[in-house]
DNA sequence: ATCGAACCTCCAAT
DNA sequence: AATTGGAGGTTCG
């Protein structure tokens, strides 16, 4: 009988697991152990819970099976590569924008910090959430939502609920989701688990699509407008050339790359990004949210 | 077309 | 101790 799954993931590439679990793209990890350097996380990938830890050159995972879906190890690998985005080629994307000074010194100070490829479905729903709303309450809606309705999983360290398909959540209904905090998300998540769970919307038939073919599919959701269809586009769906303009963005676009007299709205700012960075979009986003939110006061 | 105001809830700052 | 302001946005008038 396995306890538990522990595999070692060397890293080739530079890899910054603390800012990368903690830069505002995901929302339900947390850090059961806290030592000087190495820190050990918890989150729950594709309905597993997983720890991870890094020591220079390497995570360290650990996954823990459950009776009815036991894992091998090459799964465990697959996942979590794919999940941590291991493989992108960082070296690449500090050489292309070496000109760049304000990136520059985000990488420099945020060296190694990736994208994630997390599941569409939750990641939808956690950025309607987002809506005028702070990280922390985004965070305590998704673990109420999880709470009320999602899988009960018995694994070998224990009980957990991961996070509920949208049958579940439809299930809820708005009432149910206004009770557990959303406030006016209520009506916007329910729509959104209704289209869904009633297959009039297929979000992984949009993994990797055209990138208009993906936005317009969901900005035609209600409470999901250009920022929010950027961030599931760019966290979940593999459009690289997404790039959500938050107020964050919005500042430091202003500030050091767009000219002064343009008044452009956020549309127009991330078109205007998009066409400056391309492929590299979604990087040089979350670079620029990184500095710009942490380093700076409004 | 464009521009504010309103939207739920919760928590931190008066 | 009660009140106000505001948070990674979107919709509606």
């Amino acid at each position: 009988m396995a306890t538990e799954l522990r595999l070692n993931l060397p890293l080739e590439q530079p890899y910054n697991l603390a800012e990368t679990l903690y830069s505002g793209q995901a929302f339900r990890w947390s850090t059961i152990q806290s030592l000087e350097e190495e820190s050990i996380y918890e989150g729950i990938i594709y309905g597993r819970r997983i720890t991870l830890c890094q020591e220079k050159k390497n995570i360290l995972v650990t996954a823990y099976p459950t009776r009815e879906n036991p894992l091998s190890e090459s799964e465990l690998r697959g996942l979590i590569n794919s999940y941590l985005r291991i493989n992108d080629d960082l070296e690449g994307f500090y050489k292309r924008t070496a000109s760049d000074e304000y990136l520059q010194s985000s990488i420099k100070t945020y060296r190694g910090l990736h994208l994630l490829k997390q599941e569409p479905w939750e990641c939808l729903v956690a950025f309607i959430c987002s809506a005028n709303n702070n990280i922390p309450r985004i965070r305590l809606l998704m673990d109420r939502i999880s709470a009320a309705c999602g899988p009960v999983i018995n694994d070998t360290k224990g009980l957990y609920n991961s996070f509920p398909d949208a049958k579940s959540i439809a299930l809820l209904g708005e009432s149910g989701l206004r009770d557990l905090g959303l406030g006016f998300r209520a009506k916007y998540v329910n729509h959104a688990a209704q289209i869904v769970s009633q297959q009039q919307l297929n979000l992984k038939k949009l993994i990797g699509s055209p990138y208009l073919e993906a936005y317009e599919s969901l900005i035609s959701i209600r409470g999901v407008g250009d920022k929010v269809a950027n961030c599931v586009m760019l966290f979940s769906l593999d459009q690289d050339n997404s790039f959500p303009v938050d107020v964050w963005i919005r500042r430091v676009l202003r500030e050091e790359y767009v000219p002064k007299e343009e008044t452009v709205r956020d549309v127009g700012l991330r078109e205007w990004a998009q066409k400056k960075f391309g492929m590299d979009s979604g990087y040089v986003n979350q670079y620029l949210f990184q500095k710009r939110r942490l380093e700076t006061n409004v």
